[in-house]
DNA sequence: CCAAAAGTGTTAATCTTACACCCATGA
DNA sequence: TCATGGGTGTAAGATTAACACTTTTGG
């Protein structure tokens, strides 16, 4: 089982990759991943990973693809299922393990990972695309109060495209999913921002049921 | 392990059910299924359903989901990974195996299947839908040549709404994946109608990678 | 020649894209 | 007061949706 986790962080989107600890591969990065043993459920597993290298394992997970490929191996069966998942770095607390050398990486095409990890992100980032377009994004991504500018720099990574802010910004607006938080932000120059924030029950139907 | 295999036969959508060799729910109507066992892959086990109902196991599959889900089952562990597919009767040299009763039921809602498999149902179905919005679909339930009006039978059965005729043509002709057929069909009444083909390669492109 | 099914174009409405300037603020 | 970043509206183009009649053919 592998999983995919990334954050949005410094306007830029970000994978975790450890250190792999055993042969093939030894101290190559790759994603955290962990064999699924005979007596394992695969929600057991992926809350392992969790904790393994995050310390919280109460975030957004998506199932990514199962493979059903048969492995003889000393522990048992082998299923290798992806998973991917969205979290914030301060809203979910999330605590890196030195140990496993957990750390977020920058998606961009000096990181080489073994296996065919670099794969499963492309899977991952594909699917994140897909869903866009049915589904919002964000949530789980952004902090509880953000710019419309954060969110549209969100956007933008993910879909790998310019938006024009003004058009942009009437789209988001149009789906209904977002309050403005009575707060501003305040810069260091030029106007005030206006934070919002995501309508919880607007945003969970959007993105079970689709717009 | 489940499937869903739909078929598109005299204008209907149906899907193929047998009744249940066990217990719980001993001769219900249930979706082909089997347990997958310790020392099986998935494959293995989609073969084995195929050949077991339909004998035949050449045909156009897709995954659905996989529940990790843990079960102590006599047999070993059990994974529950549902699939769905897409076949021609005629084409596929498809043999209904009645020792399992197997049989293609419309899809109303007078279908009633025991377990989750009616759920299963509408999550291939909803896939399905979500699947046409982006890549073509017919190559796999229609006969090698049909009529426009067969398509947009298909279209409309699937996507549960009618279409403008004109439109609809005039839509699926920019796809660019049909090629008319030299031959055209006769009817007891009525003009003759012109008989198309999907083009391989160009529909084999779109499917893979979306319009 | 007529009943039955197939085939065909145009217009209005909607959605999408492109584009440039003013506003508020802190230094 | 000015440099900085935030915020806003409109018009042209593209796409989609609505609509009804003519053609062909077998009986």
């Amino acid at each position: 089982m592998s999983l995919c986790l990334f954050c949005y962080n410094e306007n830029e989107k970000k994978v975790l990759t450890v250190r792999n600890k055993s042969l093939p591969f030894k101290n190559a990065l790759v994603l955290p991943n962990k064999l699924l043993k005979y007596n394992q459920s695969l929600d057991e597993v992926c809350t392992e990973i969790l904790t393994e290298n995050i310390r919280n394992q109460e975030v957004y997970i998506e199932q990514l693809n199962a493979f059903g490929k048969l492995y003889r191996n000393p522990i048992g069966r082998v299923i290798d299922i992806s998973f991917y998942g969205l979290i914030n770095l301060e809203k979910d607390n999330i605590v890196l393990n030195h140990e496993n050398n957990a750390k977020f990486k920058k998606l961009d095409s000096k990181l080489e990972l073994a296996f065919d990890h670099n794969e499963m992100i492309e899977l991952a980032l594909k699917r994140i695309k897909r869903r866009m377009k049915y589904r919002p994004l964000g949530k789980n991504l952004l902090p509880n109060e953000f710019t419309m500018n954060e969110l549209e720099g969100l956007y933008s990574s993910f879909l790998s495209k310019k938006f024009d802010t003004r058009n942009f910004r009437r789209r988001i607006l149009e789906m209904d999913i977002l309050r403005e938080v009575k707060k501003v932000q305040r810069n260091k120059r030029g106007r005030k921002t206006i934070l919002y924030e995501f309508d919880p029950k607007k945003y969970e139907n959007y993105s079970n049921n689709g717009f």
